[in-house]
RNA sequence: GCCGGCGUAGCUCAGUGGUAGAGCAGCUGAUUCGUAAUCAGCAGGGCAUGGGUUCAAAUCCCAUCGCCGGCUCCA
């Protein structure tokens, strides 16, 4: 049988033998040898053998070290060890599932008790056994019945269950050593293999994911193929937790949330409640160029706004409860459609008005469960970018193309460039007919393809009132965040029975879209620290100067220099503390202040001022006028869009 | 909500049964200094909260609250 290898050739092989005694043959053509290969979309270890798996001539792409889905077999290998090391030092643990994921891997396990930091050292220390004894996986195919056989004697539970829903009649089955787990690979060829693996956490994980199941314990690693590189990862994680916005939030006094005020409710200190509001003024005033109009609504209303709205049975537990005042139910808002409703319907409406865009930055409770809360990036109390526009079915996709080409100009000005799409689809719970979602779902399909923007689908995940396209944000750590979301309803604007007049003198019910571009300011923000690492960009900046004495003698310049740059508008503190300068420059710098001002005799003689940046560079015997129109500049939120295309 | 860990001064952290500690920040004084920490002194704590064990509890036990890491959910 012929076995066709990418780049490396033609190869012969016979029925009953494995892909790996090839390997001595491709040694001989290739320095690297691969990992293991690709066939369509399935990944195909040394280990597979030819009458089993392999039927008909095949070409296989092969896949080295260096390429990125090599990490796959890696990571399932060391999965693998990792439960082989549990199972030799805890007889008793059964395994549920260890998968390979984006940054590593994990193994949940189940054990009569939480497993603790002796133990995690004690796993680390097998787990390094394992690897340098060595041992060679194998690969078997067998029929159900038999691996029902071989789990039941294993006392392997959860194998059981998930043997029990796979598909085919066979499953297959890797072992090394002593140690044998259901699994469908791809593996490595042995466990030595595993040059770079770091066990990181455990943590509770309920099997499957459902909290009504038993609670496995989930133990966290990753590895690599080299010690650099693993190396850089946990870098990175150092990287992540120095920019970490709860530590930056705090470092820089931007927010707090406070124990005796409420988990997940944010106090914005005057730093940061500086930098909310220069965005929310962009936000504003780009919207009003763009045809939005602003709106103010409460953040309280009557229930049964919420009966009618379809929250209550759809979104109630996401609500806090309600209050009784006066023989009256009252609910804190969790969203601010209904409120957009009632700005549509102050009057009679006609089809020549549409689209009508009501925007507002409107605060809303939700009520999350405690363990989920997160810093900024996940709260009870928030305030969304939120807009509602009301069209007819002629204008949603143009509609929506306006709306994408708002988000991506805002995530854009912001510095995000990447983001991934998703198209979140009709949920088990919604409202309406299923002939309506088919018509939203297309509308949003239709402007996606028309912006030409990729997209993935999420089968099931829309809102309970309409399907929705979800952006998240790629940061510069790589990491995704949730933020802009686009919301196509044809239910409340039923609900509410709201209409338009047709041209035709007829009533017409109008589309309504919801959409959050930055989300939550919660979240963005903390988004943004995140991603600036706190240094945020001049424009933004809580303080975006700071001006630094050398002596007690140059405090009147300082002071002049100061009302000067306050006149134009800058956001300026003084530093003229009888401290030496290496002492404010540090202090400044810590605070990530764009710029320092610094003013000696020297300055002041000439009547000029020198200027550190934060990144350190000095520029000598520079006029306040030149440096001021310099900044006027950079002040404005489009600067730094010019400055890189 | 569930599982594990944690909660000591404004901040970062020592302190494991015997009188609450350090550095930074703050205050006072000295120093007047040129691109990431000048020196000295002072002040600052219900050890998350409430119970319990003990001659004695920050330390051991129980409960509650909060935070952290996950499960799940979403802006």
């Amino acid at each position: 049988m012929k076995i066709k290898i990418k780049n490396l050739g033609e190869f012969q092989l016979k029925p009953g033998s494995a892909l790996k005694d090839l390997i001595p043959e491709i040694k001989k053509i290739s320095k690297e040898l691969p990992v293991g290969f690709k066939y369509k979309d399935t990944y195909i270890d040394w280990h597979y053998t030819l009458n089993e798996n392999i039927s008909d001539d095949l070409e296989l792409e092969p896949i080295f070290p260096s390429d990125k889905e090599a990490l796959i077999f890696l990571r399932h290998t060391a999965s693998h060890v990792l439960a082989q090391a549990v199972k030799e030092l805890f007889p008793k643990a059964k395994l549920g599932i260890g998968p390979p994921t984006e940054e590593g891997f994990y193994y949940d396990i189940y054990y009569e008790r939480p497993f603790n930091e002796e133990d995690f050292k004690k796993i680390e220390k097998k787990v390094k056994e394992i690897i340098k004894k060595n041992l060679s996986l194998e690969r078997k195919e067998i029929s159900k019945e038999e691996a029902k056989e071989l789990f039941k004697n294993l006392e392997e539970d959860f194998k059981l269950e998930l043997i029990e829903e796979l598909p085919d009649s066979k499953v297959s089955i890797y072992s090394q050593g002593n140690f044998v787990d259901l699994c469908k690979g791809p593996h490595l060829l042995s466990t030595g293999q595993v040059k770079a693996i770091k066990l990181l956490s455990v943590a509770g994980a309920y099997w499957r994911g459902d909290e009504k199941n038993p609670m496995l314990w989930r133990i966290y690693g990753t590895a690599f193929f080299s010690k650099e590189e693993l190396k850089a990862y946990l870098d990175r994680l150092e990287e992540i937790k120095k920019r970490d916005h709860r530590k930056l939030g705090k470092e820089l006094e931007l927010f707090t949330i406070e124990e005796d005020i409420g988990p997940g409710l944010v106090i914005w200190l005057p730093k940061g409640a500086i930098v909310r509001n220069i965005i929310e003024n962009f936000w504003e005033e780009v919207h009003l160029q763009r045809g939005y109009q602003l709106v103010y609504t409460p953040h309280i209303a009557l229930r049964d706004l919420w009966k009618v709205s379809g929250h209550l049975d759809f979104y109630a537990e996401n609500m806090f409860p309600p209050m009784e005042l006066e023989n009256r139910a009252y609910q804190l808002k969790p969203m601010n459609c209904p409120f957009h409703i009632y700005v549509y319907n102050q009057k009679r409406r006609s089809y020549r008005e549409f689209p009508i865009r009501y925007c507002e930055l409107g605060t809303v409770y939700r009520f999350e469960r405690s363990g989920v809360l997160h810093g900024l990036l996940r709260v009870r109390g928030f305030t969304q970018d939120d807009a509602h526009i009301f069209c007819r079915e002629d204008q949603l996709e143009e509609e929506l193309i306006k709306i994408l080409d708002l988000v991506i100009y805002f995530l854009k000005v912001f510095g995000f460039s990447e983001y991934k799409i998703f198209l979140s689809t009709r949920p088990e719970k919604f409202v309406g007919s299923p002939e309506i979602w088919d018509k939203a779902e297309n509308a949003l399909k239709k402007a996606l393809e028309n912006k030409g923007l990729d997209y993935e689908i999420d089968p099931g995940e829309g809102v309970f009132y309409g399907p929705k396209i979800d952006l998240k944000i790629k940061d510069v750590l790589g990491r995704f965040w949730q933020c802009s979301t686009i919301q196509v309803d044809f239910n409340i604007p039923e609900r509410f029975d709201i209409v338009y007049i047709g041209e035709d003198n007829r009533f017409y019910r109008p589309i309504m879209i919801h959409r959050a571009l930055l989300g939550s300011l919660e979240r963005f923000l903390g988004v943004l620290i995140e991603n600036y690492a706190g240094a945020f960009p001049f424009w933004i900046a809580p303080v975006q100067i700071k001006v630094l004495t050398i002596t007690d003698r140059n405090v009147n310049y300082g002071e002049n220099v100061v009302k000067l740059l306050k006149k134009e508008g800058f956001r300026v503190e003084a530093d003229f503390r009888n401290e030496k300068l290496n002492y404010k420059i540090r202090m400044a710098q810590k605070e990530k202040v764009p710029y320092m001002i610094i003013l000696g005799d020297k300055e002041e003689s000439d009547q000029v001022i020198s200027v550190r940046t934060r990144k350190g560079e000095v520029i000598n015997n520079l006029k306040l006028e030149d440096f001021i129109n310099k900044i006027k500049i950079e002040n404005q939120p489009e600067y730094l869009l010019n400055e890189s295309s």
